[in-house]
RNA sequence: GCUGGUGUAGCUCAAUCGGUAGAGCAGCUGAUUUGUAAUCAGCAGGUCGCGGGUUCGAUUCCCAUCACCAGCUCCA
């Protein structure tokens, strides 16, 4: 006598064990048909699922989070069947839900081909119109291996002898088609309305780069067909707020074939660089830190010792001269001891905090290579803070206060935090990694932040926070870091006296806020989508005159704003005021300036914003007092 | 690095089932002195990523290579 409650708390008795399908039948066939899955006392099952005893219970249909997921799990499967079909000896893997889709890697010799996605996208089109119904069933883990092994499916087998043998699994099946999965699915293929097949690219079975290159074909999956084609608008707008894309239109800066993975940079995103180095600069500066400059070529002994060479060294540039090798430095931090290094050092100098806009080198793999977030060339705001170990909580803490604020001045509300713990290769005792790892953990729960943990992620010589942001697409790149090191103060012999006399080895906090100036731009970029607020544009306002009897007065207004600093450009072509709006806003300048007859006779200007508000009349101080107040602003 | 795709004028993109390429914008010249997102006309512009091969002939087909794009792996 199973009694179902709903969600708005009502009960339905039952006289016998009822499927969620039946409960949702018994509510009206309206609901019924919409159902796709349910919630039994917080599970998500399938729609078949039998209820035999008292249960809470929420009909899952295409209008809850979950029911989304679920439509796009059974089309990774439905993508399988129709492989299956059309290229029977493509061996099927595993198939799970993504962000706005969903992916299945099939192991096949043939590389797929957009008229196959053609093809297979027709063919997942009749299994839904056909409206097969997907079964469950349970089978032991030994008939599962021997299922799929029957099937020719050896890698299907493989991830099922991983799993313990004395669990059961199970199976869906839905026509010609079984497939190992938890699921739940929805209950046929009819439910499965609007989906397209994206792209294929090649991806590592199990993830292990020594092991076989599978063939990935991503797909997305909606409820509807219009909220299909809403995302599909939604991807084409994302791609227009590509920072490369901009960086072409807007003239930042460009790559060529001579320095793959490096920037040239152009005069108009040098600005916007200049910009945010100084402000970061400033920054440092007011919190303690002092500036130093170290050599980008130095002996590769100093990376042997620090123990970079061992794991990096077919990253490391090199070159080198009357016999001795030398390092394109990869990182500023053995350069850093060295400044430390000299002359002695007190408990009382600590913590010392050395900052360096150094230009670093690393050679990262060509395939890894992307626009502004991953290059060859450039620059940290990088600071190491030596310090006693008693000291590492403080200065963990304060450095997240000033990421913070740094990340908010820069209008980006959504980091994303993670705590990185020790890998497996790794330097230094376990002692130690107990006790930075902790010293991180408890800085990040004492700010109350929301973070997640990735185990074995860390670098070699310490646990690390990331401090990660997304790009137009919602691929996620880190910027700020810190890190904890034990490792590298004692491998290059810094020392410090301590109170009691005695030498002692400091601590070393690796820690960049913005992280690769390069990377962080890229994303500031995208995030403004190429439309920088006042303080960080390019040009701040361009002059315009409507006919050339307004030069003179233009020019005199130029003149008065430049001296001000502000980042000012005169247009005095002759062209129509509307081409040359145009032109400009299509720029993305922050203000232009309109001088015509009236302003030269009132001896004013007429603003206009970025956004095509007309903002009216300004005597030319009160407007140089608007914008440098703007400006300082960061607004 | 791996898998797949792409590479044509400054930019965005066509075309050639193998017969040495075309548009729009930008550029240049001339006219136009203009009031809030494109004034008109003319001109010029390309060793079809680079290197081999097949062919009477290659931008087109094949091979190799470089770069870029997507993803995977990696990321001190």
């Amino acid at each position: 006598m199973p009694v179902i409650t709903l969600p708005d708390g009502s009960k339905r008795e039952f006289d016998d064990a009822v499927t969620v399908m039946a409960v949702a039948q018994s509510i009206g066939s309206g609901l019924a048909k919409a159902t796709l899955a349910g919630r039994v006392n917080g599970d998500i099952v399938d729609a078949s699922t039998v209820i035999d005893k008292d249960a809470e219970l929420q009909i899952i249909t295409a209008k809850d989070e979950e029911g989304i997921d679920v439509i796009r799990h059974s089309t990774a499967h439905l993508l399988a069947q129709a492989v299956k079909r059309l290229f029977p000896e493509a061996q099927v893997t595993i198939g799970p839900v993504i962000d706005n889709g969903f992916f299945y890697d099939f192991s096949y010799e043939h590389p797929f081909t957009p008229e196959d996605f053609k093809k297979i996208e027709k063919e997942m089109q009749r299994l839904v119109s056909a409206n097969l119904e997907i079964t469950r069933s349970v089978v032991s883990r030994d008939a599962a291996v021997k299922f799929f092994r029957d099937l020719g499916e050896e890698y299907k087998a493989e991830i099922i002898e991983s799993i313990p043998s004395d669990e059961n699994l199970s199976l869906y099946t839905q026509g010609d088609f079984t497939d190992l999965c938890r699921g739940p699915h929805v209950p046929s293929t009819s439910k499965l309305k609007a989906f397209k097949l994206m792209k294929v690219a090649g991806a590592y079975w199990r993830g292990n780069s020594d092991n076989e290159m599978l063939q990935r074909i991503y797909g997305t999956a909606w409820t509807d067909k219009k909220e299909l084609k809403a995302y599909l608008h939604r991807l084409e707008e994302a791609e227009k707020r590509d920072h490369r894309k901009l960086a072409k239109s807007l003239n930042l800066f460009h790559t060529q074939e001579e320095a793959p993975g490096m920037v040239f940079w152009h005069e108009k995103g040098w600005t916007i660089y200049q910009q945010v180095e100084q402000y970061i600069r400033e920054k440092l500066r007011s919190h303690g830190y002092g500036e130093v400059r170290t050599p980008q070529v130095v002996d590769k002994s100093l990376w042997e010792k620090s123990g970079h060479w061992d794991k990096f060294g077919d990253m490391i540039f090199t070159t080198h001269s009357e016999h001795r090798d030398y390092a394109i430095k990869p990182m500023n931090c053995p350069c850093h001891v060295q400044i430390y290094n000299q002359g002695l050092k007190s408990y009382k100098d600590l913590p010392l905090r050395m900052a360096e806009f150094g230009s670093c080198h690393r050679n990262e793999p060509s395939g890894t290579l992307h626009g502004l977030m991953r290059v060859r060339n450039f620059v940290q705001d990088d600071a190491h803070i030596f310090c006693a170990e008693n000291q590492i909580q403080d200065e963990v803490s304060e450095f997240i206060d000033l990421l913070f604020e740094v990340y908010k001045d820069f209008g980006f509300d959504e980091v994303i935090v993670k705590l990185s713990t020790r890998p497996e290769k790794r330097v230094g005792s376990d002692e130690d990694w107990d006790k930075s790892e902790k010293a991180l953990e408890l800085a990040l729960d004492n700010k109350g932040l929301d973070w997640e943990l990735q185990p074995g992620e860390g670098a070699f010589y310490g646990p690390k926070i990331e401090f990660s942001l997304k790009d137009c697409l919602e691929r996620v790149w880190q910027c700020g870091t810190i890190q904890v090191d034990f490792s590298m103060p004692g491998r290059l012999d810094a020392v410090y006296i301590a109170e009691d006399g005695s030498k002692q080895v400091p601590v070393m906090l690796h820690r960049a806020i913005l992280g690769s100036l390069e990377r962080f731009i890229g994303i500031l970029i995208e995030q403004h989508s190429g439309t920088m607020p006042l303080w960080l544009s390019p040009d701040q306002v361009v002059i315009l005159n409507i006919a050339s009897r307004h030069d003179e007065y233009a020019e005199e207004v130029y003149a008065q704003l430049h001296k001000q600093g502000i980042r000012t450009k005169i247009d005095l072509r002759n062209e129509k005021i509307g081409f040359k709006i145009r032109e400009h806003s299509m720029q993305r300048v922050p203000y232009l300036i309109i001088i015509g007859d009236k302003e030269l006779e009132e001896k004013t200007v007429t603003l206009r914003s970025q956004s095509g508000e007309d903002l009216g009349s300004f005597s030319v101080d009160a407007l140089e007092q608007r914008l440098l107040e703007e400006i300082a602003q960061r607004k």
